[in-house]
DNA sequence: GATGAATGAGTATTCATTCAT
DNA sequence: AATGAATGAATACTCATTCAT
């Protein structure tokens, strides 16, 4: 799923990449949607525990590093799951899946790595070296929308995000972000 | 297919929106890749001329001015195409067919927004509005991708951009931008 | 219809190839299987035309002579009519509705070419220039599924039946006849 | 395929007759031309071995048993797939298709049973048994024409080729070829 | 007399899912 | 625990035929 999207991994296709037969397959997954979300799942939980040492850093190093390692790392798990996000943008049979599984392990909604980079942003912002007229949550989705952004460009270019690239973004952030 | 996207859009449910039948279809597109593009171009065409008019503003205004109507009447036509865009990189046939269509008339790569935003931008630099380290067509990309971030953002919320984050992006970019 | 076949000539094709439109083809002909019959029955006209002469020939120049040059006459008509007759045996709609055409007017069991070859070949046996042990109708049969089969032989190749082909055949088929 | 020919075979048909649903004939065949072919070589594969043994037969018994015999065993068999022939006589995309399968194994072109009844007659000739002034290829070639068009003969009659009618076209044949 | 948009039944093919073995 | 044949509903597309203009 991860490498070719959701609509071409038909199920003959996965089971012939795993190795087994289709009906294989359901001996292990009820059904398709769940085998995505479990796909999903995986790179997802990286992602969180990533993201829930940032707050602690506030204060440490300066702003510019901390956000820019931080959203390194989160670019290179996102390129994982970004084909999954676009297949539940795409498929509103999967949106519904999601909004059914309460506290959506995917997405921006559930307090996951935006609610963190919010509250490091906050942090940093009463220590003074962050302008302090800016909505923290505000400010963490715009954030993460445009790394989602960044890893949606080169859809068939190099396959990687180039780190130039993010670098220049962070430095625009973090300089629109300044006190 | 811009309600519903381009997989769920059936030649069946298609027909039916349009209350003929399903051959009817053919008689006015050869097949449902043509009819998809004809889709996309309408408001992408309104998209290129809105730009064109930008580079004439620089030195006009304020910077943050400028940016913030383009990039709010670009916010506008972009909530239409959202979908179809996000087709193409969800459906490997629709992104070769695009990439037969040469200068291909949806995307980021054939001059057209992120090209006038550059020379926008450029033009800034050198009039002292905007710092000049930064090269104008990266800086071009990075303002549009994350423009279509924000489009995407609220996929199954309120339906529309909130005018209010995007003034908050545009606020952000525009003071990462000064000189 | 002749130049592509009978299923590749679609409603569509004929219409362009007339220069006019589909629903015009209407005005002229009730139905796609009588415009069939309209456009086979033009060669085989001919055919029967071109045999009724043939009896009165036995006697005259030499057998040879004549059932060659009555072949190769049926050829040139034959290559005409060679894609309808296949469409016939290939669609069981238009094998009946040729059926129901009593008196059919294409084939061989309806007294034309066959009879009038079966009388030619009576009289030549009567002559003594045939042998007399071979039931006429019988032989004229076997040699008209033999032109037949020599006008199918080349399909793709020179498109036209090689007279030496002919020539050839005719001589076997004289020989055998021979008293 | 064989009884119905292969346009009015739809896969529904063909599921219909064979006791399952649509789906599963892909199961088996990846498409539907595959399958014809596969319905097609059976035979021809089996008349490829009757006439293996032809060649070897020169000088035995009588070319007039020897022909009989193996023309009418060659009929049994082209009755299975004279309506397959005549598909691909009929269908472009099945003729193109018989091309690329290179050696197409149906039809005449590839030495099978043409070549073999050529060295057949190439022999009886050398044996003073036939006339020595025809091309063997050639006289292979109007003989099995024969055959052929004697399958095709009486299409909607008997179903079978009568063997009286066989039995005359090969004296004429024989007689044809004595020396 | 001609048009061409509309029809509706039909085509081959795909795919997630089931179940006897 | 795994197989793989079977399912049945769905898909894009075709075509002979009709009919208001």
């Amino acid at each position: 799923m991860r490498e070719v999207g959701y609509s071409r991994a038909t199920t003959r296709a996965i089971a012939h990449a795993a190795g087994v037969t289709e009906g294989t397959i359901y001996r292990h997954f009820p059904d398709k949607t769940t085998m995505f979300f479990a796909a999903a799942l995986g790179p997802h939980e990286e992602m969180l525990v990533q993201f829930d040492a940032l707050p602690a850093l506030a204060g440490t190093s300066t702003v510019a590093e901390n956000l820019s390692s931080a959203l390194r790392r989160l670019a290179q798990l996102r390129a994982d799951i970004v084909p999954l996000e676009l297949a539940i943008m795409t498929d509103p049979e999967l949106a519904s899946a999601r909004a059914t599984m309460q506290a959506g392990p995917l997405g921006a909604g559930h307090g996951g790595p935006p609610e963190r980079l919010a509250e490091y942003l906050a942090s940093e912002q009463q220590l003074g070296r962050l302008r302090a007229d800016l909505d923290p949550h505000r400010a963490a989705s715009i954030i993460l929308a445009l790394l989602f952004a960044l890893a949606l460009q080169p859809p068939d270019a190099s396959g990687d995000l180039s780190p130039a690239h993010l670098d220049d973004a962070v430095d625009l952030l973090v300089r629109g972000l300044a006190p």
